[in-house]
DNA sequence: CGTGGGGTTGATATAGTTCAAACTCTGTGG
DNA sequence: CCACAGAGTTTGAACTATATCAACCCCACG
């Protein structure tokens, strides 16, 4: 990896605010540290927990018969997850970005907890809805049918989970294939589309893992075209 | 529409069993019968009440800038949907066959019920956990590469979702449109897909709106080509 | 009987995949 | 310290699946 191995930049490095990490499941919670690449459950294993990013980042995925990868989800600090009825998962969650913490919730003792306690129960609904949001959202962005508009959206919505201050550089605590899984494209694909924000300077690259979206408007817009080989007019990022 | 403009084919005609229509939530349900083309909610409403399909079927969509619509969910009979924490939806919800009935349940007084009984607190977040689950299994779908996979996940998440037997056909309540705005192809790759699919003997479209599963594997498989122009040996469906 | 929405099919253009190659950075081992 | 391997990234050239544009059919409905 040409940038610190899946080691978090510093942006990311804040912890879960405790409010966002499960109100009141704290005391049933049991928290782990994960190293970069290992696996906090496997595909078609049972649904036993919930489970919350506390630092770090990782990746919900499913490998398909032909081999194919897919992500359905990055997960990053305060996102909950693991969410089930069935007994066994369909996706598997795999850390990309260390150090990691990850708060684990039984999920029998968390499903009593919400039951004798109005708060708690409250609390649950409220992640699992902002799940259901935030799967939405994916769905919309796939169902984007340029790359650049793909890559534009996935850019305004990591800026915002990130929570960046306008014109700070978000950080991507994932690889390019991870990027491209997450968008259905190729690797290659995703890496001239960011070539060709830069160029039409909409974004800039600090490094491979840190984008500064410098044109909102621009990203945003629809009607972005690909421009595979603008005359070399403007003057390309660092 | 060339078949029966909205109306329902039989098989979906059946009323969603009490049981996963909401156990509980009935006193506090609203039911009403819905005309083709209505809208339940609209994008950018704020989001007072949850909702389940008794019958007929409806979509949840979004409309973009540039006019593009894109479907993110079709709501089949049983499903409860509207789930947000936000004030405003970002999507529309508009019913695609008639005759319709839809349970509308107030939010707060529904929030407020789950929170007085355990039973049905747990009840919502079983739901909740099956729109996160069928949200996945749609990006799931979406990040299929060619437009052979999509039509035919579409299809076996249809003929699972309908609760068909294995070779009765299954009803597709919805256009060849929404069928494009749900997997982010054209009409004419839709059309041309599944007249490949039948072409090729997987498939046999009975009318325009009804689809016999001849051939789950090869549905099922990865590897399935395009085969845009077989010369003519395989027999046509009907 | 004409109109319009939905559906299918054909021809062409193009965006994105595929295959190939080179570069960077990290880590490892002599 | 240098050589080397490997993962991640970028770029180029060729190919191909899908979008696009256009024509047509069918049926329901006024």
């Amino acid at each position: 990896m040409s940038e610190s191995a899946g080691r978090m930049p510093e942006r990311q490095e804040t912890l879960a605010t405790p409010m966002r990490a499960f109100v009141g499941l704290e005391r049933i919670a049991s928290v782990a540290p994960y190293r970069f690449g290992e696996s906090i459950y496997f595909q078609d294993q049972p649904a036993d927990c919930w489970y919350s990013i506390l630092r770090g980042a990782a990746r919900e995925c499913a490998v398909n018969e032909d081999g194919r990868r897919q992500i359905v989800d990055f997960l990053l600090p305060g996102d909950v997850f693991g969410f089930s009825n069935g007994e066994a998962r369909g996706l598997a969650a795999e850390i990309i970005a260390e150090p990691a913490l990850v708060a684990c919730y039984p999920r029998h003792r968390a499903e009593a907890l919400a039951e004798a306690d109005a708060t708690i129960g409250r609390g649950i609904r409220k992640l699992a809805f902002e799940s259901i949001e935030r799967l939405q959202r994916r769905a919309l962005l796939l169902g984007c049918n340029s790359a650049m508009q793909k890559v534009s959206a996935f850019l305004l919505e990591m800026a915002m989970r990130c929570g960046s201050i306008s014109h700070e550089p978000i950080a991507l605590p994932m690889t390019r294939y991870d990027i491209a899984d997450y968008l259905a494209l190729r690797v290659e694909t995703v890496s001239r589309t960011l070539s060709a924000l830069c160029r039409q300077g909409a974004i800039a690259l600090v490094g491979t893992r840190r984008v500064r979206i410098i044109d909102h408007r621009r990203l945003a817009a629809p009607g972005t075209k690909f421009t595979r080989l603008p005359p070399a007019q403007q003057q390309c990022c660092a």
